[in-house]
RNA sequence: GCCACCUUAGCUCAGCGGCAGAGCAUUGGUAUCGUAAACCAAGGGUCCCGGGUUCAAAUCCCGGAGGUGGCUCCA
């Protein structure tokens, strides 16, 4: 065990130390380190309120200033039960263990129920670089049906530099939070009226999906995929065949029609519609692969303690598409989808890993036969060796139907996200029973593949806005050239005339002609990061010229119309 | 959904039992300005909603909605 771990875990025996002598009757659950730091699970006797917090923060410096040894010993179950008799959660936990004996530790005049990994002594732990953080409510044992016990966080560290450190990062983060920032940017917005988890875009917010989306439309065009449309809600039948009314039943978003019977559903996601194209009519082997692709948007119904920004929605458009194939195709799709990933993603400056999504043998939740599971499992495997992917296994990660490979993005922070995923289906084909004839003329059962490249357009949003800050590359950027005449009145029809010109070419502009200081309507444009600025004054009108300043980079000096224009166009076309 | 906290002008926030406030933004006026905030003036409020306590509630209590951080879930 690494020894800032032990550091980590030590903290959570002080946190449960502290608390202890000022709450006797507290019973403990479990306190682990966790990445930058620790926690304690508890159930406190009182409100715990922020000044509790300080107050047991202060105590265990103290107690870390004590110099305390931790000393392990094991015990029998039977001995363990009668140490730990007033503490339910641990007498739980010792009856879930299988040896004969556990381990205890002893810290000052704390004992805790542990298997160990800790320091020595506390004068390893420097006093100054761990902070008590948050309280939160967390399920016994992680699951919902069990109590909620209160959680208190900390963060440590090994000194007191990388805590600050850490916390600079946090505040970083916090600057370019997607939801601060789609409020300063004007990108999109939420209303009351129209409910929790449906964000309403802004013009400006628009473009950037237009964008992104029409990106994400040519790449696929290229590969052969074709555009369909579905109707976003459905009666409830086609969910009961395909197995979502089983597995999600409960957040669909119901729809009653008063003019008929029957109950229906706003689509949660676009597989069980695309199989119906598929199932319009008999299909021959020299169709496949058949590629259907929609941006199209999902309803959810999820929790509202789980909505957040736009990373998790009630309302969530997707570049999805839906690959109907052969067994001996699937490597060829999976190289294609791949190819379009590393385009989309360099363009866009993301780096990426990759996550094999796949089942847990021991789970009933997934669909289908063991040896298919194994068979599609071990073919994306073997596909990710092939494509050279940086990859980890995630077991119990995968789709109720069939195995993924899920694109991890990693942001400017150094922040995973889930965003692109192709997925291997051999459950949905059999439920709906789709078929094609093959090369001897029997009857087959085609594979599916689902697959999203930038996943959730919503989601994918908010980690792109945290990852340039707000500083969009030019070909996204919502208004692309702002057009700053110095004086409202002598230089208006310059910019003017500009500005047409910058029409003519399709460009994004805005002329702000308001009368305002130069310097003021310099710093707004930067402050809604505009990649350029024309400023445009009694030189550049004299010169036929225009005064150039770049997002970040300051004044370029004067150029020709033109020369900026071909700048912009190439810079665009590149998307770079 | 569960636990904790939060909600005052378009935005950021102060006020915390006794007259509803500031900065920015907006509107009007003056200045016509060379690379990140000119000056003056005005308008703008269901203090989230509902109920209760009190002579008196933005302020205290209860319920609800929305948000934030977690937990759980994520096709």
């Amino acid at each position: 065990m690494e020894n800032i771990e032990k550091i980590r875990h030590s903290l959570a025996h002080l946190l449960a130390s502290a608390i202890m002598e000022s709450y006797p009757k507290t019973k403990l659950g479990i306190g682990p380190a966790v990445e930058n730091g620790f926690y304690y699970d508890m159930e406190l006797p009182k409100d715990f309120t922020a000044e509790d917090l300080s107050r047991i923060e202060a105590r265990m410096r103290e107690l870390i200033k004590e110099n305390q040894d931790f000393t392990g010993k094991k015990v029998t179950k039977i001995a363990a039960k009668k140490l730990f008799k007033d503490q339910p959660y641990k007498l739980e936990l010792i009856k879930d263990i299988e040896d004969k004996e556990v381990g205890t530790y002893q810290n000052g005049a704390f004992l805790d129920l542990c298997k160990g990994g800790h320091v020595d002594n506390t004068k390893e732990i420097d006093p100054n670089a761990f902070k008590l953080t948050k309280l939160a409510g967390a399920y016994w044992k992680g699951s919902e049906k069990n109590k909620m016990l209160t959680r208190i966080y900390g963060v440590a560290f090994a000194t007191k530099q990388e805590l600050e450190n850490y916390v600079k990062m946090q505040e970083e983060a916090e600057k370019r939070d997607h939801r601060v920032l789609g409020q300063k940017l004007d990108l999109f917005v939420f209303s009351d009226l129209v409910g929790p988890g449906l964000p309403l875009y802004t013009p400006k917010g628009t473009i950037l999906r237009d964008e992104l989306a029409g990106f994400s439309e040519q790449l696929q065009k290229e590969k052969g995929f074709q555009k369909v449309w579905i109707p976003h809600i459905t009666k409830i039948d086609l969910y009961k065949t395909s197995g979502h009314w089983d597995k999600f039943g409960d957040e669909l978003f119901l729809v009653k029609s008063q003019e008929s019977s029957g109950e229906f559903a706003l689509k949660p996601m676009n597989c069980p519609h695309h199989t119906q194209i598929y199932a319009s009519k008999p299909r021959s082997y020299r169709e496949l692969p058949l590629r259907y692709m929609e941006t199209t948007t999902c309803y959810r119904d999820e929790k509202t303690g789980e909505l957040s920004g736009l990373t998790r929605v009630r309302s969530l458009t997707q570049d999805d598409a839906h690959i109907f194939c052969t067994m001996e195709q699937v490597e060829q799709e999976f190289e294609n989808i791949m190819e379009m990933i590393k385009t989309l993603y360099g363009k866009l400056g993301l780096e990426f890993k990759a996550r094999l999504s796949f089942s847990d043998p021991e789970d009933p939740k997934y669909l289908g036969d063991k040896a298919n599971w194994k068979k599609a499992e071990e073919t994306l495997e073997r596909i990710a060796k092939k494509l050279g992917l940086n990859y980890t296994i995630a077991t119990g990660e995968a789709a109720f139907y069939g195995p993924k490979i899920d694109i991890m993005v990693i942001d400017a922070l150094g922040r995973e996200w889930q965003c692109a995923t192709e997925q291997l289906d051999f459950v949905q084909p059999m439920r709906f029973g789709l078929e094609y004839a093959a090369e001897d003329g029997t009857k087959k059962t085609p594979v599916m593949i689902h697959k999203a490249l930038l996943g959730t357009i919503d989601r994918f949003l908010g980690v792109y806005i945290e990852h340039t800050a707000g500083n969009f590359p030019l070909w996204l950027a919502p208004v692309q050239v702002a057009v700053i005449p110095i004086s409202a009145e002598k230089h208006s029809e310059y910019a003017d005339k500009v500005a047409k010109e910058l029409q003519g070419h399709g460009l994004r502009f805005e002329v702000m002609a308001e009368n305002e200081s130069l310097s003021k309507k310099i710093r707004q444009a930067e402050m809604q990061h505009v990649p350029y600025l024309l400023i445009i004054g009694d030189k550049e009108i004299q010169a036929n010229a225009v005064g150039v300043r770049e997002r970040g980079k300051g004044d370029l000096g004067a150029m020709p119309v033109e020369e900026f224009l071909n700048k912009v166009k190439k810079e665009i076309n590149n998307k770079s």
